[in-house]
DNA sequence: TGTACATCAGTGAACGCGCGTTCACTGATGTAC
DNA sequence: TGTACATCAGTGAACGCGCGTTCACTGATGTAC
């Protein structure tokens, strides 16, 4: 194939941005190459340095997309109640067995938090930008005033660290007790 | 160097196994390779092949290894009240600025939790039994009775949860937040 | 207890594979006149 | 509007490096007599 036109080619990055996001996610930063993600989008390996500077400003782009996806409802909702009811929401796919089972399109925190310390600083800066913006969206979701940032870190926490937790586990029984557990903890915390 | 005595050949092996439980934790299982744990320790890599059939075998041992060191003193507390104490410590240590800043001495399910699962099976095998063990470890030195089990499913999500988040910021004071925050909700779950 | 021999922990070079990155090339797109 | 030329998205081969693993070798340890 030859030169595309511009929007083609738009859509082409976005189509890797949006394949990388969840190849990451599934196997890991180190397991996906990039030869992975080009022929997973339809594309040869060559052409990937037309779209970006290396792998780390991949995987940032990734990142960032990810958190986007995960945390739209949330930005989306629109008042006290539809807030409230959106992170209810969150929670509960949250803390689903879905999405114990399927890292591909879960939160990227989970999935790739403890990995992207070691990758490249523009990498670490997007997982910290992604980070920030999530727990501000959650935070944006709790009732005003009284300590609403707190709350939305401490909920972050135990939510990112509960699936972390459950994907290790090998028992589905026990995977179900710590979503369980963690769910009760959430709810005592999002609807007091 | 030549072949050396058995007691030497165990020093060694335990030697390799504890510089790379804390080279793993410090910079991930893909930043580490079988030379620079070995070289770390002192040999050459040739001769890692004597003491483990591949790298994953290593990071399995590491990984146990890891959780013993970083759940012994939970395990070792005696009675009601010195368990009490051991978690409350326990606890306070997990949500330290140190622990954040030094993950190579401190608990591997925060530090490599999110990349065990993409290691091959024995290591995937190693972190769940790892898991179950400091969860057991936490739940041993809760009130007994009353929903144990899941207060330290719950209580171990909420840290390994704050660390990986904590860890991502770049941020002292968010950092510090991020602990504070968890901090308030564990005593909840602690000491109610 | 001493001696001869087998074993094997550790060495350092080498192998082979995967993967990030580069590059010459193609031909449709975009632009200047 | 049409034509000539420059640009550049995507291709596929190749490069180069790192790393897990293997291997021949050394010489002290362990063992059999």
């Amino acid at each position: 194939m030859a030169r595309v036109s511009r929007e083609e080619k738009q859509r082409t990055h976005a189509a890797i941005v949006a394949t990388a996001a969840r190849l990451f996610r599934e196997h890991g930063l180190a397991g996906v190459g990039v030869a992975d993600v080009m022929s997973a989008a339809g594309l040869t390996h060559g052409g990937f340095y037309r779209h970006f500077a290396s792998k780390d400003a991949l995987i940032a782009a990734a990142f960032a997309q990810a958190v986007e996806e995960a945390t739209a409802a949330l930005a989306a909702a629109d008042g006290a109640a539809a807030r409230q009811a959106a992170l209810l929401r969150y929670v509960d796919v949250y803390l689903s067995r879905e999405h114990v089972d399927r890292p591909s399109t879960g939160c990227p925190l989970a999935a790739l938090g403890g990995e992207a310390r070691h990758a490249a600083p523009e990498t670490a800066d997007a997982a910290a930008a992604g980070m920030d913006r999530a727990i501000a969206r959650v935070a944006r979701c709790l009732p005003a005033g009284q300590a609403r940032l707190t709350k939305a870190r401490c909920l972050m926490s135990l939510l990112v660290g509960a699936i972390t937790i459950a994907r290790l586990s090998r028992d589905a029984t026990d995977r179900e007790a710590i979503l369980a557990a963690a769910r009760e903890d959430a709810l005592r915390i999002v609807a007091p």
